[in-house]
DNA sequence: TGTACATCAGTGAACGCGCGTTCACTGATGTAC
DNA sequence: TGTACATCAGTGAACGCGCGTTCACTGATGTAC
């Protein structure tokens, strides 16, 4: 009994995280409160300090929980592409991670938040480091079917994470303007180019 | 009497914009509070209702304020640029908007609140377009004095902001690496060449 | 330039609410026989 | 499978503090003569 934490426990927690992606994204993380948090679940405030001991710890739990999981997603998303025909594996990879409104205002919230909170910091780097490794190889072999060597894939895994980061905003704040999207795929394919050398025959 | 604002009310005004631009940056916005602003700043509450109906208005008027200063900031770096040598011109452009931490985490909580406030989304995204194109101009003839050719300079300039903003957070996140720095600044070169070509010799 | 007066700007006390946090409790879950 | 018991998880009431918001007030600023 002492490791077993009981179902019931289990699902309590996972509705009470359920309950701040939403509370989170409608309020902002600060002006949030347990209670809005614990309203949305259908429970008591007595149940969410029986689970965590502050908001802060639910917001990392909440941002862990659900980066991890878009990171898989981002992997199954890869692992379904098809490498004969690389350049819609390309087109394919770059829509892999969607640019969702509600997640956005939370990571940047919490990016904030950890820039502020030292041992937070690293946290997120790491993160964001394991999506990077996670979408670099899937380029690069595409990138090499197509007869093109990567240079530097370090700094092209950067590129592209900074890429997708700087992006996703202009496209959340021109809902309307359908070039954003456009013009967010030619950068993709413009770095791609750049970060890679024909290869000679050899 | 009518219109002047006397000198003791606009020196109270900036001094509860600057305090809540360090109060905003340690604790985060959502997290302040109006006697926290009034703490820093040297004044009681009654001071802050006096020249503000709320947080929220303070925030938009802190948040207009330093992204405006920082434009012209911006402006008066690139004016100073010597044109008739280019590389050092697109060097100095690129560094003129430093990276600055506590800045980024006001611009990351207002953009996240921007995009869940209907009617602020457009005053940011309207501030972006005029960042872009008080940059743009700068690398077009730059290029050109190096004998290149920008193809689409709306979309430059959208990247060259994306590229701004994307990499900054990764520079915040690993102070310790300096790579990211020379990452970032490889990033800018390959995008200005990507959006230009050599132009023919007429 | 000085004085008398009017208006304005910030003070500080007061009120009350929302919410964080605690805790004795009860009903739910799990275990032993 | 059923019953009796132990432990666990969430309830809901209570307490109190921090803070938003208001407002009668006083000292500062500006104006008229």
């Amino acid at each position: 009994m002492a490791a077993t934490v009981t179902k019931r426990r289990a699902r309590t927690r996972q509705r009470l995280l359920d309950a701040a992606l939403h509370v989170f994204a409608d309020e902002g993380f600060g002006r949030s409160t347990v209670e809005q948090v614990c309203d949305r679940a259908g429970f008591t405030r007595g149940a969410f300090y029986s689970n965590f001991s502050s908001l802060d710890e639910l917001f990392l739990a909440l941002w862990e929980e659900r980066s991890a999981r878009m990171l898989d997603d981002v992997r199954d998303a890869l692992a379904g592409i098809d490498p004969d025909d690389p350049e819609a594996a390309v087109r394919a990879a770059i829509d892999a991670t969607p640019v969702d409104d509600a997640w956005y205002r939370i990571t940047a919230e919490f990016t904030a938040h950890a820039l502020r909170t030292p041992g937070l910091r690293r946290v997120v780097a790491a993160r964001e480091e394991a999506i990077r490794d996670a979408i670099l190889p899937v380029f690069v072999t595409a990138l090499g079917r197509l007869g093109r060597q990567v240079t530097d894939e370090r700094a092209l895994g950067d590129a592209l994470v900074a890429v997708h980061d700087g992006t996703a905003v202009q496209v959340l704040l021109q809902p309307e303007d359908e070039g954003a999207r456009t013009r967010r795929q030619a950068l993709f394919m413009n770095v791609l180019s750049a970060y890679s050398t024909p290869r000679e025959i050899s």
